[in-house]
DNA sequence: CCAGACGCGTCTTATACGTT
DNA sequence: AACGTATAAGACGCGTCTGG
């Protein structure tokens, strides 16, 4: 077993797929089909489920995924280490749109100039699909919010820090709440963890949210933009709220504060996450 | 110590086979 | 017919062995 195997073996699990993973890796399919017949025949175990046009990974082979991706990440950790300048490699992280915007600059910034070699490539989306991302090994870490208290999910077996500490502001044109005409509360998609504050906040201040709808935005900046011509209330991070620098008077209610962790699959450490979590927490 | 012979492993190409 | 996997045959590179 060698480390192109286990290149060979992860890249046909992730696509499922013998000639898209040689298209991938640059090789013959047949040399592929070798390749994982002789893993098969050395472990003694079929590491995938042969389909009529899919390779699925079989019970043993989702178990030695695990192992095979830890080992590829070792030794490039080894290459790592030896040569820090020279190795090239890439940090899958992922973040929530108002962390991104609001604390990752400086943090990426002290990063990217400590350590050159590593690409860092980011991914935008609420906390649900980031969890998701992360158990589907698409990302290595994630900063996402979460209550205190509330645990991740079982299938992720997941490791997390406390990072920042988000104060949630209620924001409002002046008045916004006195006036009797139908209320409205922006928020994001379902799945991120800001928008379960705001439906809690609603059911506990108006009645299960009677009188209230939600309308649903893309980005902070619509959110601000519907708030600010007093088309709707929203909640938003109070860091987020200082980026925007209003230049127009809002009603701003401090809620509650929220953390934002910092997550990774149990057991994962690398050099370079390792690097990434100093940067973050320091 | 060096050069040639040899064996082994890995690669590609061509082809067969099964399924949709 | 198109797609995907498996197999066979031959080429190539590399390491080891051996004789000069």
């Amino acid at each position: 077993m060698d480390f192109l195997s286990l290149t060979v073996f992860c890249a046909v699990a992730r696509e499922q797929s013998v000639t898209r993973a040689a298209a991938l890796l640059g090789r013959a399919p047949s040399n592929i089909t070798t390749r994982l017949r002789q893993m098969e025949a050395e472990l003694g175990v079929p590491l995938f489920e042969r389909q009529t046009k899919r390779m699925l990974l079989s019970a043993q082979g989702r178990i030695y995924l695990e192992y095979a991706q830890r080992m590829l990440t070792l030794a490039e950790d080894a290459k790592m280490a030896i040569q820090p300048a020279h190795t090239a490699t890439t940090l899958r992280v992922g973040a929530m749109e108002c962390t991104l915007a609001s604390r990752l600059p400086v943090p990426l910034a002290r990063f990217k100039a400590a350590w050159p070699a590593i690409s860092v490539s980011l991914t935008a989306g609420p906390s649900a699909q980031l969890l998701r991302a992360l158990a589907a090994q698409e990302l290595d870490c994630a900063l996402l919010a979460q209550q205190p208290g509330a645990s991740f999910p079982n299938t992720l077996h997941a490791q997390e820090v406390p990072a920042f500490e988000e104060e949630l502001q209620l924001l409002c044109s002046s008045g916004y709440w006195a006036h009797g005409a139908q209320k409205v509360l922006a928020v994001f998609a379902p799945g991120c963890s800001y928008r379960a504050v705001a439906e809690a906040w609603l059911h506990e201040h108006h009645a299960g949210g009677e009188g209230v709808t939600l309308r649903q935005v893309a980005s902070y900046h619509e959110m601000f933009a519907y708030t600010a011509v007093g088309a709707c209330a929203c909640i938003m991070p109070a860091s987020v709220i200082t980026l925007m620098v209003p230049d127009v008077t809002l009603e701003r209610t401090t809620l509650c504060t929220m953390p934002t962790w910092l997550v990774s699959r149990s057991g994962f450490l690398s050099t370079a996450f390792a690097a990434f979590s100093r940067e973050i927490l320091a």
